[in-house]
This record gives C-alpha cells, sequence and structure tokens, in this order.
DNA sequence: AGATATGCGTCAACATGGTTGACATAAAAA
DNA sequence: TTTTTATGTCAACCATGTTGACGCATATCT
C-alpha cells in the first residue's frame, strides 16, 4: 500500500491522463458554445441555426446532401432550422446548373453578417487559447483532435480549403468537401 | 490579383486557422460522443445520463450542487435523469455527515460498471488519438484545450485529481473540485 | 425509352433534454 | 430567531433530435 498511485503506476497516471482528456473536451465544448447560443437565443434561435449557418457560410454553394453529411443529422431534422434560416432570408438557395435537382445554400449578406457576429466570440476564444500557448502546442492540439475524428472527414483538414465556390458549373467536387466519384461517367 | 489568398496573407492565413480550430472541435465532439450515444439508447438513456454518471464517476461523494456548476444545466434538468439513474439503481445517495442537507452522490457497483462501458469506447478514441500523435503534441492539446475553458473550472486540472472521498465527513472540500471558501467561519 | 436511383421536400408523431416559474421542507448560518 | 442554502417537485413550454411514409423532378443505368 505504498504509493499505488502517485508514481510508479502506469496504469493509473494513463487512466487519469484519459479522463483529463475526456473532460477537456467537454469543458472546452461546454464553454465554447454558451456565448453564441445566448445570442442566438435573442434572435429566437438555436445552436443548430449556428451550425448550419456556419458550413454554409464555410462551404458556399453546399449542397443539402452534404451539409446532412457534416451535420449528421435527418433531413427533417436539417429541414426545420433551414426552412426557417431560408424564410428570415439568412440562407439563400440557387438552383445547381450541373444537377438541377440540387439546392445549393448560400448566406445572404443578412447570413454573413449573423454568421460573423456569432462566431467573433469563438473565434476570440480560440485566438486566446492559441495565444497563451506555443505554436507547437496549436500543432498538437490539431494533431490531437484530428486523430480523434473519423477517417471520412479528416481529409477536409488537408490543407487550407481552397475556394470551393464552383457553384456546380463545372462537375468537379470542391477539393476535400465532396469525397465521392465525379458523376458523370457514362459508362 | 496575385495571391490574396495562400501565402503573404498573414491574416487569412489565421482567419483559416482559427476556423480549423472551431472545426476540429465540433467533429471531434461529434465523433466523440456518437458511440456511447448509441449504446445509451438501447438502455433508453441519453448523453444526459452518460454526463452525470461520468461525473459522478470521477468525483465519488459529489454534492448536487456541485453536479450541477459542471453540467451547467437547471437542477429541473438534472432531476430528470438523476431520478431515473436512482431509480435504476445506477446511483445511490447517501446523506452528508457535516451538513445534513446534502445527498452525496456515488455510482452503484451497476454504475461503476455502465460507467466503465460507456467510457471505454471514449477512452479508446483518446488513446488511439494519443499514441497517433507524440507526447508534445498531447501537451499542446491539454494547453489549448484548457486556454478555451473558463477560468473556474480550469483549477480541475492543476494536478492528477487525488481521492476526493471526503463524504463531508471533515468541512474539507476536495482538493479542485469545491472552488469555493470552506464554509464555517464563525464572523 | 423505360426503369431505377438520387436530391430534395413535406406531413405527422414522438422522445429527449433543455428552459422558466412557483412553491415546500430541512438544516445550516447569521 | 431570522435568513439563507441544499434539495426536491409540479407544471408548462421549447428546441432539436428521431422514425416512417410519401411525392416530384431530374439523373443515371440498362
Amino acid at each position: 500500500m505504498v504509493d499505488i498511485k502517485t508514481r510508479a503506476n502506469p496504469l493509473f497516471l494513463r487512466e487519469e491522463e484519459l479522463r483529463q482528456g475526456i473532460e477537456l473536451l467537454f469543458y472546452a465544448y461546454r464553454d465554447f458554445t454558451a456565448e453564441p447560443d445566448s445570442m442566438l437565443a435573442r434572435l429566437d434561435m438555436g445552436r443548430a441555426h449556428h451550425r448550419v449557418i456556419y458550413f454554409v457560410g464555410r462551404h458556399p454553394g453546399i449542397t443539402v446532401t452534404e451539409l446532412l453529411r457534416i451535420l449528421k443529422i435527418t433531413k427533417q431534422s436539417l429541414s426545420r432550422v433551414l426552412g426557417q434560416l431560408i424564410r428570415d432570408a439568412y440562407i439563400e438557395q440557387r438552383q445547381g446548373k450541373v444537377d438541377r435537382r440540387q439546392r445549393l445554400l448560400h448566406l445572404t449578406e443578412k447570413g454573413v453578417q449573423l454568421e460573423h457576429e456569432l462566431t467573433a466570440n469563438q473565434r476570440a476564444r480560440i485566438a486566446k487559447a492559441y495565444k497563451a500557448a506555443s505554436a507547437e502546442a496549436v500543432d498538437g492540439y490539431r494533431k490531437v483532435l484530428m486523430g480523434m475524428i473519423d477517417e471520412e472527414d479528416r481529409r477536409r483538414f488537408a490543407r487550407p480549403n481552397r475556394e470551393e465556390e464552383a457553384e456546380a458549373t463545372s462537375p468537379t467536387p470542391a477539393p476535400g468537401l465532396l469525397s465521392r466519384r465525379p458523376v458523370m461517367r457514362r459508362s
């Protein structure tokens, strides 16, 4: 009964280390979403709206299907918030030129404005954390989180995403966005 | 129009860097919770139950008030899940010995069991990410997330939490758990 | 050309887990 | 003795997730 959980016990240290890793993620996410949530509440919206606005802003011209793939929710669930955002003119749809079934999503001016306000706090929070840590720490943050996300989404972070406003004028999917084979190969 | 957003534009790089930081957190959290969620669903429970089980397991003898402070939800909301967990014998309450108003929360054997199953996947996921990265990367992960969480909860990660099963036999709060002044100073 | 698959939308019902507000009891602290 | 704290409870409401069933337009396959 000497010192089972102080030193000399790598199993315990590892367990403790892993648990801290879990909790850091919980607390960070909790605090990360708190501010935008309260801003949204004033506009009668919720976190779900934020996510949609964010990713549409991030990927202009994104299709509904791809957005669903990112959010991993059902289309019925998305439909509710997306419908509101379109009605309230934060987002607009444009018919795809190549595939006319697609509704390509874009932020309106109003949407861009709101997106900016919403993420301002989050960007500041990250910037502060980055600044307080070293460049190597930032790199470590990225590496570890990267290792935690499922493979399919990892490629999004390969290189700084180039503009993906392909607007479906060409069948070339945005780099790293659409992970599927290009359409139209006539066998 | 040369190369506004490739090199030579630190503003853009910074923006891109911050956005990636935001998204990494979103994707990681999304994937991190997916598995336990689906396990819970089979037991007719949800993510809220997991959080309660997790933190009660992590802080045996925690009070309801302190648990609320961690989760940052209302007592009515907690009451629902906590009530279920007690009814289903995953958690038990013991009256505080010093302050007899307190209901100190503990996992039962069944609760410990479930907690272990639930976090197994999360621990594995973190372990995998840690292993894939370097020790310095892990340190960076911790540093950056630490910088993102609000000050009041940061102290929890000061040192590996020592056993805090004080069981309120002494008024000394568990180290790093209760961040308030000790009770009982008579003027 | 005809069959099949895909992208998107919609209606309806339901579950989970948040919220607010009001009120009650026991015990500790002032 | 009075006030504050820790906990619990009832009730109503809201946001956001789910499943299942359909429908239409358009693309793709055979």
